[in-house]
RNA sequence: GGCGCGUUCGUCUAGUGGCCUAGGACACCGCUCUCUCAAGGCGGAGAUCACGGGUUCGAAUCCCGUACGCGCUACCA
């Protein structure tokens, strides 16, 4: 056991989101890759953007990768409390400390007069930062009472100088300090901003390694000022690639699904999101696409980790997840699709399936479908009575209502007379009638294929033929045919 | 605007000075298999390594500049 110690800090604001995931994922691999701890921390501070259920949603979404932690809300830990909002205590004292030590003081100024400030600036100067007015008010002159009213924290940025840092993915970073702004560490409500918030809980949580979006590089300054203001030890940092959507901006909603749960919803598998995920940003070698938890694991690390945003690409997460559920047996792919349909049921078939007619649906399927969710459009008509199509579609290439008519009828007493209902024996009956007939092969099977199915491209026919049973298939014949004459 | 980060096939990437006339994967195209569709097998097309200068016998790899993209610039995280 290593003394490692990372955290995956959500906000109870939203949807647990791709890319959050994702780092909470690098996180998770490189704590169990070091043998050290996986921590969850709730950063609750934003008390205007908290949604009911987001934190079930966002700790749902870990379970359902499989990604565990150490300590927690939920389960604690030697370091509790793990959401901010209850330790409210410590940052109003680590705040009270900094304006006693000269880092931090209290600011006065109000939001109107900020929005005017920062209009003003925005036409003349580059640096559109805080203009410090209550940088160096004299508290010593000010009464208790004045002194207290409504007020933010702000801290004491040097004027001069710069922050440089070592960042683990990206190399050395320099900032001039004139540059950053006396930035707010405590709102007026009493809660502490991200900055403190995040800067006290890694350190009293004895985080050793910082591991989070690249969007939190350029505040990292901010951190480290904190840091050795209190004149604590720092945290390594290591900010990671951003995901991006096919035009390059952000992955947002308008590019479609980009909360993880939704993906479960879209019939992915767990293992190949994880695995997806893992590789977007991060690389084993020239070759591996497909690699378990388990190796994942062990090969994770920090090195290999890119320095540039990566596109979302669904098409290698479809092919993925199709690698993954191929490689399910028969068994297991029944199993998940009915985990799966009890979650999401799908209108397509009835609500209780019988898992052993379902075993041997499965192996028609399972190399035609991406998702589990594309199962059920496939196999609907092994569930029904019925089965519905377009007229047109019996009429195979090359052939009239007359000829289906003709071809249907012989077949009849074909498959009336096959005693043994197996699939490679209805196939050399079918062929041999074929063969005696002036029939292609693809006329004949396909009316069958549309009026067993009602589907133009479909499981194949004869495994099909004999799943759905002698009675069912020589009475949708009989019954097409009467049809057939109807008209 | 300022600051920071980034830039190898359409996309994800391998690559840390000679093995690179740049490798793999997805997607795409063709052939094969074949009852449809997949899956599988075989093959193809696709990147003058953003651009321009250096350094070096030699650069995708090191240095400088430019361009472009992204991020930050909140009492949001």
């Amino acid at each position: 056991m290593s003394n490692i110690r990372v955290r995956y800090p959500p906000s109870p604001t939203g949807e647990p989101h791709l890319g959050n995931i994702r780092t909470a994922l690098f996180n998770w691999l490189f704590a169990r890759n070091n043998k050290g701890k996986f921590i969850l921390r709730v950063e609750d501070t934003d008390r205007n953007r908290l949604v009911q259920g987001a934190m079930e949603s966002q700790l749902e979404a870990l379970k359902w990768l499989g990604i565990e932690w150490d300590e927690g809300p939920d389960i604690g830990g030697m370091y509790n409390p793990y959401t901010q909002s209850e330790r409210l205590g410590i940052y109003k004292e680590i705040s009270d400390t900094l304006i006693k030590e000269g880092y931090a003081y209290k600011c006065y100024c109000s939001q109107e007069r900020l929005s005017e400030m920062r209009k003003e600036y925005s036409k003349t100067q580059s640096v559109v930062g805080y203009d410090r007015k209550c940088r160096d008010i004299d508290l010593s002159k000010l009464n208790k009472a004045d002194e207290n009213s409504l007020h933010v924290v702000r801290f004491k940025t040097p004027l001069e100088g710069k922050i440089i840092f070592d960042d683990l993915i990206r190399g050395e970073v320099t900032f001039e300090n004139i540059l950053l702004d006396d930035f707010v560490i405590l709102k007026s409500d009493g809660f502490p901003t991200y900055h403190l918030a995040n800067v006290v809980d890694d350190y009293y949580m004895k985080i050793t390694h910082v591991m989070r979006a690249e969007e939190w590089l350029s505040s990292t300054p901010k951190h480290i000022h904190i840091y050795n203001s209190l004149n604590w030890k720092m945290p390594k940092f290591a900010h990671l690639p951003i995901i991006l959507a096919p035009d390059k901006s952000k992955l947002s909603k308008r590019h479609g699904a980009t909360s993880i749960l939704e993906y479960r919803k879209l019939g992915y598998l767990p293992e190949a999101m994880v695995n997806f995920l893992a590789k977007l940003g991060w690389s084993l070698d020239a070759q591996t696409e497909k690699i378990d938890i388990s190796k994942l694991i062990n090969s994770f690390s920090l090195k290999k980790v890119s320095k540039s945003g990566a596109i979302f690409n669904i098409d290698k997460l479809n092919w993925l997840n199709g690698v993954y559920i191929r490689e399910l047996s028969t068994d297991q792919l029944a199993y998940r699709l009915l985990a799966y349909w009890k979650l999401f049921p799908p209108f397509q078939l009835p609500l209780n399936i019988d898992s052993e007619l379902l075993k041997r649906i499965v192996p028609l399927i399972s190399s035609r479908i991406k998702t589990l969710n594309d199962a059920a459009p496939l196999i609907s008509y092994f569930f029904t009575n019925k089965v519905k199509y377009e007229k047109e579609q019996i009429l195979q290439k090359g052939l009239t209502f007359y000829d289906v008519r003709d071809i249907l009828e012989k077949l009849y007493s074909k498959i009336i007379s096959i005693d043994n209902f197996k699939s490679d024996i209805i196939e050399t009956d079918l062929r041999n009638y074929v063969a005696e007939s002036n029939y292609k092969t693809g006329q004949v099977l396909g009316i069958l294929r549309v009026i067993f199915t009602g589907l133009d491209v479909a499981p194949p026919l004869f495994e099909s033929m004999e799943i759905l049973g002698k009675n069912h298939c020589v009475s949708v014949i009989s019954s097409t045919i009467s049809d057939l004459k109807a008209n």
